[in-house]
DNA sequence: CATATGTCCTGAGAGC
DNA sequence: TGCTCTCAGGACATAT
């Protein structure tokens, strides 16, 4: 589930490791079958051994570690973390990263669900191999226009347009939801069908949402999986207006219930009365 | 080219 | 209580 504004939390959570040399990579033995890590990890030890973090950043929802002229970049998907206190439990560590730090010793890759990935490339191939083909420009730092050009630009139901992230980089199916909402935007609608006015607020309404969601460190839904870098919850799911809210009446309107469809095997929840066409 | 569907994975919760 | 089944969804592979 992590999206922009969980990513970007785990981000800023762990800034603190810049400056540190690295000592080690290692993956700790583990009952589950492994994630996809490349290249292996000897090879990644070798590179990254004695070599200094020099930026922790974020691309789309993957954080990347640099460290001379190597990225690592770590790509939660549904249930990854990245954490320098103790993980949710030991089962699930996907790799350590051991630091020459006192106060922050060691970082860790945990995924319950093992989908996410880790991934070592040279600084100068990330365009080629990470963001040509794959990422559109980020959703917070894409212009107004720019947003409008792409999404009329397909034809696809607006809110399975908005998981595209190589329409705009960052929003997944939660803050999709929450977005058309405040935007007024029925989810169907065929995204080229959107008027300008409407797409000008959806942008609107994606910048205020995500940047409110990271002031609140992102949302840890129900099954608490989320979890920040110190493994603090998000508060954001206490903001939530329509996701996982089927039949609660809808807090806009206080009249509709919230209704719950299917786009792409995804599960969308709006007001049918506040987000008509 | 654009768009749609299938797949990976584990644990929580539902239903019997 | 303990079993089986369904579902959650990010990103990529494959199909139409």
């Amino acid at each position: 589930m992590p999206e922009l504004p969980e990513v970007e939390t785990m981000r800023r959570g762990i800034l603190g490791i810049v400056g540190t040399r690295i000592l080690k990579i290692r993956k700790p033995r583990c009952r589950y079958r492994p994630i996809t890590i490349s290249p292996n990890i000897p090879t990644i030890h070798r590179r990254l051994a004695e070599q200094t973090i020099t930026d922790v950043t974020r691309l789309g929802k993957r954080v990347l570690i640099h460290a001379d002229r190597w990225v690592l970049i770590l790509q939660p998907k549904m249930t990854g973390l990245v954490c320098l206190e103790a993980p949710p439990d030991a089962d699930h560590v996907r790799l350590e990263v051991l630091l020459d730090n006192p106060a922050l010793p060691l970082l860790r890759f945990w995924d319950r669900r093992g989908l996410g990935t880790v991934e070592l490339l040279e600084q100068s191939q990330i365009h080629d191999r990470i963001i040509l083909g794959k990422l559109g420009p980020d959703a917070l730092t894409i212009d107004r226009d720019d947003f409008y050009q792409r999404f009329n630009k397909t034809n696809r139901p607006i809110k399975v347009a908005l998981l595209d992230q190589k329409l705009v980089a960052g929003v997944g199916n939660l803050y999709a939801s929450e977005m058309l909402h405040v935007a007024r935007i029925h989810p169907a609608t065929p995204s080229s069908k959107v008027s300008r006015r409407r797409v000008s607020r959806l942008f609107d309404a994606m910048r205020s949402i995500l940047l409110e969601a990271i002031a609140h460190e992102g949302s840890t839904l129900s099954d608490g999986t989320y979890r920040n870098a110190l493994n603090d919850p998000g508060s954001y799911q206490s903001q939530h207006l329509v996701y996982d809210r089927a039949d609660h009446p809808c807090p806009t309107c206080n009249k509709s219930p919230i209704q719950r469809i299917v786009q792409a095997q995804r599960s969308t929840f709006f007001c049918p009365r506040c987000q008509k066409s």
